[in-house]
DNA sequence: CTGAAAGCGCTTACAG
DNA sequence: CTGAAAGCGCTTACAG
């Protein structure tokens, strides 16, 4: 617990004035100070650790190198992947995060205005709304995976109704055309996943995918797979709009007697919980491709950051790629032959 | 972007002096300011949204109220549940975090030095070792799931052992007498769970369990289960010591055609993340306490801050307490007569 | 009862 | 070439 050096601390033991430290360690000595000295103030400062306090320079400089991220847990999960691809974005760039629960303690998000963060990034679990809290509209401010309803600050979010017509893409280039969705009760996002696999089917002139509405959770998927399964219009190829119950439906698939993807094919679309890849057999996924967004998302925020906040408002979507696993195949014939 | 109001705003809109809105504001105002000042000064606060700049607090008491995490990710997973646990103890008590990949981003340690962290955390995503950085120590701290080799900090750990020996024993009740184990390859806590779990073999007079090492993800165990199951010695039940390896076994004893519970039990260690409860099966699980060990690490964190690092050095280990599924059954007979 | 001053640790003009 | 001063926004003794 021992007291860290200050600049004073350094211009006592290298015989200079405060002032001169400053100059030095911020490499405008040049013709300011003389070499000898210059080195001294060297030499103490690494002698001593000396480390400039980074709260001293904030309330100075006004500016806190800090990122307040706001965001919450969906269906029990936090946006673990798109959180991890922001904070290596910001920390390559220099920021530090400052995460908080913006559902369940609104009030912390007061605290992170106290503590002057430089920005905020909103990132929701979920394609979501959400409607940014007044005082913290006055900062700049970036929307990743979300809306804000009155288009005050910029959003980044995936395609995803290009994400689940690529996902039904991939089933019909394989043959598939009796499609089934195994999709989300809530959400925007399940909303227009499925909308996406509706519009390629009709693209490709299959008759209307039959859609089950589940809860979000393996049991959910476990049990609307087995409600699909058991029906006498078994779809020969499914698409999940979220990977956990891409993982229910290949339990549900296993207790039926049912092989992925010989007797069944399987994509599912993905909210980077990276389960589906390292299931057994791998499954098929269109990739919520959070780097990327992320990457943007810090580049939006930054140059907001140096034009003091008035850039324009934008509004971009990013394509979702498809990772091919062994989870399709061509349907068996009985399918081939009923198309 | 406007500005925020500061001390100096509401005294002049209040027509008193900078002294008198923070006498007021802080609940000091008794004797010292008058009533109709008082309440000048708390309508102008108000009517600014006047609250204190925490930078300038804190350059001036010299805390921050908040707490750097130092963590990383393990087999491609950040230790979710713990975190979450971490952040609703510390915020609960007023703390905001400031979460670092110590591993892959080191440097970030010094930077969270800087900005002054009231105290450290260090939360590991498996039980493990880990070296607090040497400028770290000057600092309160706590690790959490990990120790600190040379004793320097306060630990808080699960009893992996007892976690391994309690799983085992919930299959030995249900009348299981050749256990199997498949088990991660690395790690002290894998090392430990299948400590626990001999130990209780060993205990209850049962033959050593056959140990498969494996990786951690779901398709390793997969692999190892099939291994093991396709071996001609095919024990009744099985622990698993992480649940992406249980996710992996349940695929496979579907593959091999083998129901859980009724031709293999299983049950399963954690860490967190939420998988096993809801697979279909639910597996039995034995839990790791986050929110309890959250809790504790909170608490004697905030025990040395007051005491400014102070406190005894302190080893507390947690019970694992054991979450019943539905993956547990007596073996069949054939087992029973074996036994 | 009230205001001016000092100080937390910095940096950046500004005199000498 | 160098040091003293001002100021970022607070709070807490300290004079009046």
């Amino acid at each position: 617990m021992t007291r860290r050096a200050t600049a004073q601390d350094v211009a006592d033991l290298a015989g200079v004035s405060r002032s001169a430290v400053s100059l030095v360690l911020n490499g405008r000595a040049d013709g300011n100070i003389s070499r000898v000295k210059q080195e001294a103030v060297r030499d103490a400062a690494l002698q001593l650790h000396y480390t400039p306090n980074a709260v001293a320079l904030s309330l100075r400089s006004k500016r806190t190198e800090t990122i307040g991220v706001l965001t919450w847990p969906d269906h029990r999960q936090m946006p673990l992947a798109l959180l991890g691809a922001v904070y290596r974005a910001a920390s390559s760039a220099g920021y530090l995060l400052m995460m908080v629960d913006a559902q369940e303690r609104p009030w912390q998000v007061d605290a992170l205005l106290d503590r002057r963060v430089d920005g905020f990034m909103v990132v929701a679990p979920e394609l979501a709304d959400f409607a940014v809290p007044e005082p913290v509209s006055n900062v700049p401010t970036v929307m990743v995976n979300c809306f804000d309803p009155s288009l005050g600050a910029s959003s980044l979010v995936p395609d995803e109704v290009g994400a689940g017509a690529s996902a039904a893409q991939r089933l019909i280039e394989s043959g598939h055309r009796e499609l089934g969705v195994v999709a989300g009760r809530e959400g925007l996002a399940s909303e227009r996943r499925v909308q996406g696999v509706e519009r390629a089917a009709q693209g490709a002139g299959l008759a209307r995918p039959v859609v089950v509405r589940a809860g979000h959770s393996i049991d959910d998927g476990y049990r609307a797979a087995r409600e699909l399964l058991e029906s006498d219009q078994v779809p020969s190829a499914l698409v999940c709009t979220h990977e956990r119950l891409a993982l229910g439906v290949l339990l549900a698939a296993s207790d039926v007697g049912l092989s992925v993807p010989e007797d069944l094919s399987l994509v599912s679309l993905d909210d980077g919980e990276n389960l589906a890849a390292r299931l057994v057999p791998s499954v098929d996924l269109v990739e919520r491709p959070d780097p990327v967004i992320a990457t943007h998302a810090l580049e939006l925020l930054v140059d907001q950051l140096r034009h003091g906040g008035h850039s324009a408002v934008r509004r971009l979507t990013f394509v979702c790629p498809v990772r091919r696993g062994a989870s399709v195949a061509p349907p068996r014939l009985r399918a081939l032959n009923a198309g």
